[in-house]
DNA sequence: ATGGTGACGACGG
DNA sequence: ACCGTCGCCACCA
């Protein structure tokens, strides 16, 4: 199975409200630098399985839309916010759709003191 | 096999 | 926080 179809085959994978991004697609299936290449693969979706793939769960990193989205951004944010997915200004919020854990940008800052 | 390309990503200014 | 660069990968001619 090529790269590419494995990629298909992962997104298509992705339930309702959760999404992930193209660099974790790639990390997902191995590998860890090629997020453009997700991106490639997601364009060259030949259309009878273009229909029926949630293409519109990959996003970019930090949640943000591809404006290059074959100019779909619209329309991928229009399919999100259809399946309840909330956004953080212009970005999906990972903290709630992402359907893998997030990369922890720190151990857990202090949780003795935590609360607040 | 080599070089160019693009729905990306981490960094630095 | 926004924008420009550079690096990386799989594909195709």
């Amino acid at each position: 199975m090529t790269f590419f179809e494995q990629v298909w085959a992962l997104v298509a994978t992705l339930p309702r409200g959760r999404v992930l991004t193209y660099g974790q697609v790639a990390a997902l299936l191995g590998v860890p630098r090629g997020a453009r290449a997700v991106g490639w693969a997601l364009r060259a979706l030949p259309e009878p399985l273009a229909r029926r793939t949630p293409w519109h769960r990959v996003v970019g990193a930090g949640g943000r839309l591809s404006p290059r989205a074959s100019g779909h951004e619209r329309e991928q944010r229009r399919r999100l916010r259809a399946e309840g997915v909330t956004f953080r200004g212009e970005r999906v919020d990972l903290v709630r759709h992402g359907a893998v854990p997030l990369k922890p940008l720190r151990a857990s800052p202090r949780r003795s003191a935590a609360r607040r």
